[in-house]
DNA sequence: CCCTTATATTTGGTCAGACCAAATTGGTCA
DNA sequence: TGACCAATTTGGTCTGACCAAATATAAGGG
């Protein structure tokens, strides 16, 4: 199922997708480096270097006298990518957890960028708007639009934090979310609201209502995505919207 | 300066502080293994796993025909703490970012356990409270009681999104804050003013009034922390502040 | 003189076998 | 039963070797 170019690198998917299928139990010893490199057929040499890799995933501790695994909490974000694809559809909380995450990170960066933008910086982006706005009804075509714009829009607002946030979660999750062909049907009105909202909200340069329109959108992602994950059962724990 | 009990930890740090000061170019190719390893004294094995930890924090690409440098904003948040780390005081942007992102995170985390938690639970919790209010003026000994409730608050909360962020945040950012010695004299007032608040939305079950009250706080532990990091010069980037 | 094409070299990927120090294990003895 | 000590296991590291792909270099043709 997953690529791995080198062997090492299928050593540690492999043992990763065990440990978070959860055949391990916290503080469990995980086996020899010997013994796996025997059941891998490699050389302990590139165990060694799978080992190191789950070890900065924060997945493993690995210390003299064994390799001992770790309570899945306390990973690091590179997890979530592979939780994900562990099963062949996604856990829906995981994506809806995700994707409300994704909109506090995008509207802190419009908000920041419009305070610190300067004026032909929001001219661009009012062109980009424009661009926006005259592709509302394709979706193919205003995607790399997009990705310009919110490529843009993190350099402007130049916050290392929320970059390095961002950069985990797209990388782990649009990858896996793609890779599973879960592409939102998104109405061409909803595109249409967030541009028209976005559009009054850059000028007048009001960061609060632009972070606003991100939030309100993507919340309508959300919907859409969990209509998709869970189209047959439900009874799962309720998800708040805010008013 | 950094603790490194393996030489293969040792040469990844060095390395990785020489990426993090922008000693090669994003793009660059970094010195052959085999040359890393007569540079370190180690072998090509020890060279080889450093690499590979390097690689998990998105820091370089290693690929055959040589290992190439990643620009800064590809990493991951696993950089956050050595980046706090470089020199003796810490960034005061990042710092400043950082708190930002991990009061907006407790927010999140309150908000969501109060939906959650059933009723037992918010006994507990509004135990730790009358806990905390009890010491308001002794910062030592309530520090361990705020651990306790995040943690309780964090694990009724159940979001996996949040809670992986928030350990990176965590381990990358106050390690890096302890062993600088930053710790922000906060006024007993201050968490008075929290416990208070918190106690209100607790009685009421208020979700947003909890969240609220937590990045009030953390607005107070920001400004408090920047007057510690820039006593003198000032003139930088202004930063918001949410009414 | 430039561009293309072979050739030699470098580089990462992997393997095998060896040694050390610390941790674990198991048995022994009080 | 419990404390103590030896044998084994385990991670950490080194050396030296081989392969395939990528890079750099030299040779050749236009």
């Amino acid at each position: 199922m997953s690529t791995a170019l080198t062997v090492s690198h299928e050593i540690g998917v492999a043992l990763r997708t065990e440990i978070l299928r959860r055949q391990y139990r916290p503080g469990e010893r995980l086996p020899s480096e010997r013994d796996l490199a025997v059941r891998f057929n490699a050389s302990r040499g590139a165990v060694r270097e799978a080992l190191s890799q789950l070890e900065q995933q924060g997945l493993i501790d690995i210390l003299p006298g064994g390799v001992r695994v770790k309570p899945l909490e306390s990973a690091t974000l590179a997890v979530l990518g592979p939780l994900l694809g562990l099963d062949e559809s996604p856990r829906p909380d995981l994506v809806d957890q995700f994707l409300e995450m994704f909109g506090i990170l995008m509207g802190l960066t419009v908000k920041r960028a419009l305070q610190l933008a300067n004026a032909e910086q929001m001219i661009h982006l009012q062109g980009l708007l424009v661009k926006l706005s005259q592709h509302t009804n394709d979706f193919e075509s205003m995607e790399p639009i997009w990705r310009e714009m919110l490529e843009y829009l993190t350099a402007i607002s130049d916050n290392l934090v929320v970059r390095l946030i961002g950069n985990d979660l797209k990388t782990q999750f649009l990858g896996q979310m793609l890779k599973l062909g879960i592409k939102p049907q998104l109405k061409a009105s909803a595109a249409a609201d967030l541009t028209r909202s976005l559009k009054q909200a850059f000028s007048k340069r009001d960061g609060e209502l632009a972070a606003a329109a991100f939030q309100k959108h993507f919340e309508y992602v959300r919907q859409a995505v969990l209509d998709i994950l869970k189209p047959q059962r439900s009874g799962e724990i309720p998800r708040a919207r805010h008013a």
